[in-house]
RNA sequence: CGCGGGGUAGAGCAGUUGGUAGCUCGUCGGGCUCAUAACCCGGAGGCCGUUGGUUCAAAUCCAGCCCCCGCAACCA
């Protein structure tokens, strides 16, 4: 760790568990991650802090849908986020959940601090309801007009219900926006704010008595607080504010709240406003990200063709790694606006960036040392312009990427590191290093092309670090650098290894086959997709259908295949053991006119008892065969159950065909 | 006239203190053989949505128009 440079407080917003969480969510948390992971690095002393929002109506409902407490309910599904972020290797320092004791309390104090200071009062809430539902929507939730959960008729009702006094603030608000441009990036989100904010600000609505899975209002036992009040405190709370002051006193105010664009309104305005009546510092930044735009959206044929699109981060990560998803999400979209979520440009990037561009430049150059360096990473005893070239631009790379790190520029610092990969792979072509290899007399500069590789490479390592760990340290390993710990302003320095053993691995990003890769992808997309579909019906039959998984059979038959066979009822006459074989059972059937002897294989399942005159189904045409001595002429059908046979049987009379 | 964003090469995007229009992929041609059929070089392909204005000079500034998208008080 370098020196300490001060503390950095970042946040993503606490999500809400009323289901799982897709590829968009975990966009925003790969992003606070690796700027933590990047201040970390560069000597900060970071505070990464994550969520979850527990109460509400919805979770209620949801709860007793499921026949479950509301609070067992949500135990569930922050277990599973819980459990993603560990497999996503998210690296937050603290993980809030608004049904912790910590919370509620706190939550509380402050709701009292705001109603001291005379912001919170007591009106009436007016909204459209849902008797069935015992919920309020608004008119932008409704869904024909209609209650969207139950798809009922809702009607104005009125519920007495507490208010904070935002409209106060609207002055404040916009100033603050005016003296400080970056505490609400981008540009176009403040532009938004500033304009709502000109509207007029209504007072907000911050308790409701029409559900109880909240936090009780601390003056009246009958309200919980609704929404933003519990939510938004969690920034402080999770420090420790009021009653245990000492982390908030470390890192309070945050340098960012990391949130997206549908939550900046709430973050940009009722956040500061609350913060001011409480008479506390702001947070420096709310950033604003745009959102991965998941199909639906304007699919072309072309696309469409392609196949559905998997958004389950589980299985992206259990098909491609965590680094390369990673890398996918900084890399492809640009900071606070949307883009367009496909498989097929998730592979591309991989391909092209991850394993032709970097992967390969591993590959070969760790090759190389070991083909023509006996493995050992050598001196650099010669300088041209083409290595003062790339060890310019080695050297570069680390200012460049925490300018861009500074302005939440991902993909431009992820650009900027891959200008030196690509910069790399040319300096070998340009090289030449296996036309060095063939003249003795050039082994000086060919010595030189290796280490100036292996110095750029480790380079790449260090930079890489704060978005693709794991990767960093591989790479590091396959340089003989795995005794290093990796040091930011090591990247500003050149020359600094000195005979590491090299060893080759497995690639770090195997090449994707992107046709068959889409295609599987479709498949896996799909059955996803049936499971959901079956797991929401109530329809017996529609579940079954849905669920339903075709048999592995033998070969497709044509009918006159089966036409062939010839099947007739029957009925056991006498049935005894087969004298030379414990397993079979000799039955004399009779079948209409006809009585012949067939032998089944059945001596473990049933007695000659139990057989005795039952009704059976023969495979009459079958040629006779001899089994121990006696010949059997024909086949009973029997069903298997488990280790067990059951006998086919019919009621329709002997003699009689069946198909 | 609710507010906001956007229209740039076949696709996806970058590009505002105005000055020869750039990146990735695709495409065409060439090079190399160390490497994961990867890597490197070159070519073709754009009246920068449209109309008008300011200017020596406009993708960039201003005005009008057309088209797309987001938000409108619990979707990251």
């Amino acid at each position: 760790m370098t020196d300490n440079k001060g503390t950095y407080y970042i946040t993503t917003p606490i999500y809400y568990p009323s289901a799982g969480l897709h590829v968009g969510h975990t966009y925003c948390t790969v992003m606070a991650d690796a700027m933590a992971r990047f201040k970390r690095l560069v000597g900060y002393d970071v505070r990464f802090l994550t969520g979850t929002d527990e109460h509400g109506q919805k979770i209620e409902n949801l709860a007793k849908a499921k026949g479950v407490t509301p609070q067992e309910y949500v135990d569930e599904i922050v277990g599973g986020i819980k459990e993603l972020w560990k497999t996503m290797e998210i690296s937050y320092d603290d993980f809030i959940r608004t049904t912790e004791k910590r919370h509620i309390t706190r939550v509380q104090e402050i709701f009292l601090k705001l109603y001291e200071k005379g912001d919170i009062y007591k009106g009436e809430y007016e909204g459209l309801y849902c008797t069935d539902c015992e919920a309020f929507w608004t008119e932008s939730q409704l869904q024909d007009g209609k209650c969207p959960d139950c798809g009922r008729a809702v009607h104005k009702a009125k519920e007495p219900a507490y208010f904070f006094k935002l409209s106060k603030y609207s002055k404040s608000l916009l100033k603050l926006y005016e003296k400080n441009p970056e505490f609400l990036q981008p540009e176009t989100r403040r532009n938004e704010m500033k304009a709502f904010i000109g509207q007029g600000l209504e007072d907000l609505c911050i308790s409701r008595s029409t559900f109880d899975w909240g936090i009780p209002v601390p003056i009246n036992e009958n309200h919980v607080i609704y929404v933003w009040l519990d939510a938004l405190s969690n920034y402080i709370t999770a420090l420790g504010y009021p009653d245990d002051p000492e982390l908030y006193e470390k890192y309070w105010p945050a340098n960012v709240h990391l949130v997206g664009k549908e939550i900046v309104r709430f973050h940009a305005i009722i956040w500061p406003a609350m913060l001011m009546s409480a008479e506390l510092p702001l947070p420096k930044q709310v950033l604003g990200h745009g959102w991965l735009l998941l199909g639906g959206e304007k699919v072309s044929k072309s696309k469409a063709a392609k196949g559905k699109d998997v958004v389950d981060p589980v299985v992206l990560i259990e098909r491609y790694g965590i680094d390369a998803l990673k890398y996918f999400l900084l890399r492809e979209y640009t900071f606070g606006q949307d883009g367009a979520f496909t498989n097929e440009v998730m592979l591309k990037r991989m391909n092209y960036d991850l394993a032709n561009d970097l992967g390969n430049l591993v590959s070969r150059t760790v090759s190389m040392i070991e083909k023509y360096c006996g493995g050992v990473v050598p001196q650099a005893t010669t300088e041209d312009d083409t290595d003062r070239n790339l060890i310019e631009v080695a050297l570069n790379a680390a200012g460049k990427v925490e300018k861009e790190m500074d302005k939440f520029a991902f993909n431009m610092a992820l650009e900027e590191i891959w200008t030196l990969v690509r910069r790399a792979n040319k300096y070998i072509d340009e090289k030449a290093p296996w036309v060095l290899a063939k003249d003795e007399s050039k082994k000086a500069e060919l010595d030189t092309v290796m280490k100036n590789l292996a110095e750029s490479l480790r380079i790449v390592s260090i930079l890489i670090y704060p978005f693709m760990h794991s990767t960093s340290d591989e790479i590091r390993k396959q340089l003989g650098l795995w005794y290093a710990p990796v040091a930011w302003e090591d990247a500003s320095q050149f020359h600094i290894m000195y005979e590491e053993k090299v060893k080759k691995g497995d690639p770090i990003f195997p090449r994707i086959d992107i046709e068959k890769e889409l295609e599987e992808l479709s498949a896996v997309a799909e059955e996803i997709a049936r499971k959901k579909a079956a797991a929401d019906t109530k329809d017996p039959v529609e579940k079954a259908l849905l669920e339903s998984v075709p048999l592995e059979l033998k070969d497709e038959i044509v009918y006159e295949d089966f036409d062939k066979i010839d099947l007739r009822v029957g009925h056991i006459l006498k049935a005894e053991k087969h004298p030379k074989a414990d397993k079979l059972l000799v039955f004399q059937v009779k079948m209409g006119t006809e009585v012949r002897q067939v032998i089944s294989g059945v001596a473990e399942d049933f007695t000659p008892e139990e057989m005795l005159g039952k009704k059976v189904i023969v495979v009459a045409n079958l040629k006779p065969r001899q089994l121990r001595g006696l010949e059997s002429h024909g086949m009973l059908l029997f069903a298997e159950n488990g280790d067990r046979c059951e006998v086919v049987t019919t009621d329709a009379p002997d003699g009689e065909p069946v198909a």
